[in-house]
DNA sequence: ACTTGATTGAAACGATTGTTTGAAACACGT
DNA sequence: ACGTGTTTCAAACAATCGTTTCAATCAAGT
């Protein structure tokens, strides 16, 4: 099969922008065919139906999203530097706000808040690993807490690194959306570690201004 | 039109939790009535159509659900205590985390997530009040921050308080339903709390037990 | 050229969807 | 009892969806 760009390819990429865009039950297999410039029968006969060609799909976009490979190097920072290595990571290649938000991340975040099936094997191959090592880090800023309080303390930082790609919507009708896209991926790494290290007890309080906040780092 | 029970009624109602379960899309106008015990030609004949059907359920689920009148009296609080009870609300109410979560919320979230025109409306009758009165708690907080800190900080509170909501399946799969459920609103509030509080260096860095953090309140 | 297997193409199928229809049933003022 | 306007009902309609069909096309081995 040595060929450029074969038709069962540009499948994947179609139905990948489809299914972030729409949704599994919105997205359309004649939208699909129509974007990969392939017929319509193409989709049953290289992927078998629509609900496999969507498990191709999210398994395409856990490999090329967010890669796995680019998770932070955390050994021989301080503990205060690893958690703000990781939310860094997170904001700029998880949520992907970082680049162009690509049909990749906007896929995966429709599964995890409307889960189909697929669930599961997303949690397991790339959620899980990441929470585990926030968890670490977390266990290492405070050694006797119980797993609860871990847990929460965890919860507390992706749930405000993950709010700017669940509410974007909401953001552009509250603030503007221009307000909105002039938050970027640094500033808001800055800010969510800065809170956070705050909240810890590992730096200052968040000041007031950018210039603050620099005078202590 | 004196009746106890209408058709309409049951219609609102039936179709709230099928919108709230499905989503709009994968809602069947069909289940919807026989929940309701009512004909198929009853969501037509009252409302129109569909959408219309559903724009009435939205504004349903935004007057019974998080009551605006509800919202706390922030008159003679300290700001931190204005922030607390800010926090305590949201959580217990807007979030639904408290009571049974009832269909209104999951609805309310479901548009937030994934806009349908509604959304407009749906912002400036519920989500913008809430949101300007924790901008002018942040403001208190910080008097000398400029808008775009406000609005991060903001967003940090709102955040926290709405993964929750949003990935609660994932964190079902992720630290078990069992630890998730654990997770009482009381217990998520006082958490968020603290965090924010010393994050902003209204309060002491967020305590291992849960000991530490009532030896200072 | 012929065969074989894999791929593409246009058209249709069957099921499901929201919607409409027109008659029957009901409520109620007269 | 009648007439009138409202509400319910079973049935069908039109549109759209995912899927299937089967002949046409292509690539490569012989």
């Amino acid at each position: 099969m040595p060929e450029q760009d074969p038709t069962k390819t540009r499948l994947l990429e179609a139905a990948g922008r489809e299914f972030a865009e729409k949704g599994y039950e919105l997205a359309r297999v004649r939208a699909i065919c129509e974007r990969a410039g392939a017929n319509l029968a193409a989709v049953n006969y290289h992927f078998g139906d629509k609900e496999q060609l969507y498990r191709e799909v999210l398994l395409e976009a856990h490999r090329c999203g967010p890669d796995p490979s680019t998770a932070p190097e955390l050994g021989a920072l301080s503990t205060a530097e690893k958690l703000r290595a990781f939310i860094a990571h997170f904001i700029e290649h998880v949520i992907g706000l970082g680049d162009t938000d690509s049909w990749q991340n906007r896929l995966i975040m429709r599964e995890i808040v409307d889960p189909t099936p697929a669930l599961e094997f997303l949690v397991r191959e790339s959620i899980r690993p990441r929470f585990e090592a926030l968890r670490a880090i977390m266990r290492e800023v405070r050694p006797d807490a119980d797993a609860q309080r871990i847990d929460v303390l965890c919860f507390s930082v992706i749930g405000q690194c993950l709010h700017y790609k669940v509410a974007t919507r909401v953001m552009d009708r509250l603030i503007g959306a221009d307000r909105r896209e002039a938050l970027t991926a640094a500033y808001l790494a800055d800010h969510i570690a800065e809170f956070t290290l705050a909240a810890l007890g590992l730096g200052p309080p968040v000041a007031s201004s950018e210039a603050q906040v620099r005078s202590q780092s």
